[in-house]
This record gives C-alpha cells, structure tokens and sequence, in this order.
DNA sequence: CGCACTTTTGAACAGAATCAAGTTTTGTGG
DNA sequence: CCACAAAACTTGATTCTGTTCAAAAGTGCG
C-alpha cells in the first residue's frame, strides 16, 4: 500500500548533538570517543557570517560543506537571464552546499538572512573520515537523500498547488522546524521579506501578502510585520490539498 | 564572478561503462581488475521490467537503488489528497530510488514507460563497496548531488518560467541526454504522454499540446504523435530565459 | 530622524486552466 | 488482419487565478 508523501513532514529533525553542534551531521549515534573527536577534528573550522553575506556564490569551487550552527539562510539559484530563484531556506542544523559536489562547483549562492556562524565541513574529511565510520556514511547519505526528498515537496508544491496551498504548506514547514529546534511551533519571525517567500513559493510578493492578509481576515494567523503567529492549525492543514485538487 | 546554472546542461553524462553496463555509477576511472570484480558482483541482480510495471512504489522499503540498463521510466510524487506529479523521466543509465535513503521508505512511485531493464544495487552492498573503494564513494556522491542539481533546476523552471520556455527547456534538456547516451539530438520518440509531460511542467496537458503545436506552427520543431525533430535548437535556446523574465 | 526599503491594497490585464467537442491513435480480441 | 473500444490528442470558447501596474502607508536601519 503505497503511503502518500507528507510534505509538511518531509524534513523532519532529529534532536541535537551537544558535542560538536552540529545536528544533521551528529546524529549517528554510539559513536565511540575517539571518533567523536575525529568528528571535532573535521569541522573545526568555524566561520560567522553577518546578515547579507554570502557563504558560498554560484560558479565558485567547492571547497567545502556547511553545517548552520545558528542563523538563517536562503539559498538562491540563479538563470542566464539574471532571474533568480530562493531554492530554500535554511536554520540552525540543517547542512548546505551538497548541490555542488556533482560538479565540483556550486550552483547557488547562499547567504545570510541574519547573522549567523556555519561550520566547515571539508568534502575530503567527510568523504575520509566516512569511510572509517559506517554509521556516518550512512548518515551523510540519509542527509543528501533528505535533500532529494525536500526537492519533490518543493516540486510538488510548485507544480501543482494554487496559492493559498502554498503559502500554508510554507507556514506549516516553519512551524514544523521550528518545533523540530525547541522554538514554538505557533509563533515566530519570518526572517525572509515577502519577495523571498514569494521567489521560493513560486508567486509574486503582492501575491504573497496578500495571501497573508487573507488568513488574517480568516482567522487562521496574526500577522505582523514579520512576527507570525498560527491561531488554528488545523485549519491550515486542511487548506493544504483540499481546495484545488485538479487531477 | 557567479556563474549561472545553465538548466540544460544540468544532468551531463559520461561515457558509459562497457564492463558492468551501468552509466553513473561506473565513472570512476583507474579501477583496479579485482575492483571491478567487486562492482561486478555488486550488482549482478537484474531485472526487466515490463511497460506499466512499477520498479518500486511510494511507503514500500528501500531495498536497493536501481541502474536504469536499458528503457525509460518516470517517476511520480504523491501527495495526500490524490495528486499526483512527475519527478522526473529516467532512462539509460540513471539512478533511481536515493529518495528513499532517507526514511528507509520510497516518497515516489517509479515506473516503465517502456519495457525495461534495471540493476539493483544493494545500498549497504554499495556502502560497503564505497568504503574499500574512495573514487567510487565521491562518484556516489557526486550523482547524488546532481539529482540535487537538477531538482533546483526544476524548481526555477516551475516556479518562474512561463509555459513555452518550460516545453523548451525539458525539449532541449530530452536532447541532450540522447546526445549524451549517443541516440540523436535532434529526432526521438517522447516515451510519455503530454498529460505526464504536463505534470511534470506543472502545465495541463492542453496547455502542452498547444504548445506544441505553436512551435510546430513557428517551425521550431515537427511533431507527429510521439515522434518529435527539433528543426531550429538555435531558436529553441533562445527562447528559454528571453521571454517573460519577470524579476 | 530621515530616507530607502518593504508592505499593503486596488484595478486592469494576461496566461493558463477548465469545459467541451471532435479526431486520431493504439491496443485488444475476434 | 480487421473491427472496435479505450486512450490520447487537438482545438475552440470561456473562466479564473495570479500578475502587472500603480500609489500610498508603514518600518527600520544607518
């Protein structure tokens, strides 16, 4: 019985690695100390970056991986034309650049929505370090592979939802990740402007606010500014796939 | 200077591989004889697959990736409600399944759109291997991050293209994957219907057939049924990225 | 404190979806 | 090999969602 994709549910997060602080790349568990110290030897390498650096730009060489300690960051690709496009946005423990490992150069351009400190996780080390310690191989694969299935979800949500499913979808992924970090579920900042949101749901900001105007009236948030608050969830999660199933 | 993602020429493939009859994943060059034994007996189950059979199906556990050999297929994203979109079409010498990974669980159904024939391949066989054999770990790696690729480039294409360029793209982009594997650029068979080419574009197959029929009237290309020639590739690129940039 | 950026909201417009009808192709069984 | 039914495709007319254009109000950063 074929269970359907949850794309609110799709990058669920598993608790934190007070170790080394890093979070999808801790999770193997039961590593042994010396391990966990050639773990702290790869990525000891911390950088902060203020609010509008880039971490990494398109077209440059990999050099290496980053895992998000604190902060929040979208990712950007950009078309030969100069349209650009939020590919995603990303927090605390989520790890960024692995769509540059095929090439050998990075496709997008990531950069802080406010201030943030990464840690550098060199390819070599990893891929190294990886074939000593199976449990982190697979957990390297796990993490690319969640990357893969975020994608679909974004694919999905582009391709065949309208606009208020998209917007709610967007919201409830928050919500969800947030809860996922210990930070309420129900309240929150939207770090990104409502062009950013738009770039990444595939509308346009007027769109967007507009949309955000409407579950205010529904009763559905309390927007303000960027300060977001979910009065019924529920609901919202009912918007999701109700409305507009155009099969 | 960032250096734009160029859509069509995302998923570039190599020359294939004469010993084990696998593509992406028989990159690695330099192997050594007992190497390749080892690759070999890796993956030494095969399977064919008939036109509307499923390789695998979404909530089923992963137990292997699959190496496209010989055919094509699609593979689908579901969503709750019944919607159904197209992740992507697969042929000769792709890797599918790396969604599963993940959660251990497949997120999309992957079936033959023509009578095929596939490998398994084992992921713990491949993580075994992958730890003995470096260059065939970064080749992983690396064909996982170009699903990462392409998806971006999927998601630009949905979320900020107009219908003639995303017909143009994914013709262009069919193009250059037979070039790839040695079919012809210009002249080949679409395996899908226009209502699977339209899912995957996030378009309705109305809008495809139009579509195409103005570019057959424009003679950008000449369509019969399946059959398609691409009559001005020159056109065809210019198309993409000159229209409708609405930054 | 002021200027630039962001957001909201309205009105007109455009592109693609929907609805609908007719045609062609394909696959199956006699 | 042909006939027939089902599936796929094309094309037209209409509708609707979201974009575009525009203007005003609000926010926040330096």
């Amino acid at each position: 019985m074929a269970t359907p994709l949850r794309i609110v549910e799709v990058d669920k997060l598993k608790t934190a690695c007070s170790t080394c602080s890093l979070h999808e790349l801790c999770l193997p568990a039961g590593l042994s100390a010396s391990e966990l110290k050639s773990m702290d030897r790869m990525i000891d390498i911390r950088r902060t970056v203020k609010r509008g650096d880039y971490i990494f730009r398109a077209g440059t060489a990999l050099h290496a991986l980053y895992a998000i300690r604190t902060g929040f960051m979208k990712s950007c690709v950009l078309h030969e034309d100069g349209r650009e496009q939020v590919a995603g946005f990303h927090m605390m423990g989520d790890l960024i650049g692995m769509d540059a490992i095929g090439s050998g150069q990075h496709l997008c351009d990531a950069l802080a929505l406010e201030d943030s400190e990464v840690c550098e996780i060199p390819l070599k080390s990893l891929e190294l370090l990886s074939r000593e310690i199976p449990s982190l191989q697979h957990h390297f694969h796990r993490i690319m592979s969640r990357e893969i299935a975020r994608d679909y979800g974004v694919m999905l949500l582009l391709g065949s939802m309208r606009a208020e499913e998209r917007l709610a979808v967007f919201l409830l992924n928050l919500s969800q990740r947030f809860a996922a970090r210990g930070y309420s579920s129900t309240e929150f900042h939207l770090r990104m402007t409502r062009e950013e949101i738009g770039s990444y749901l595939g509308l346009k900001l007027e769109t967007v606010s507009r949309t955000l105007s409407q579950f205010q009236a529904q009763g559905l948030v309390a927007v303000q500014n960027k300060h977001l608050r979910i009065l019924k969830i529920d609901s919202l999660r009912e918007l999701v796939g109700q409305h507009g199933c155009r099969v």
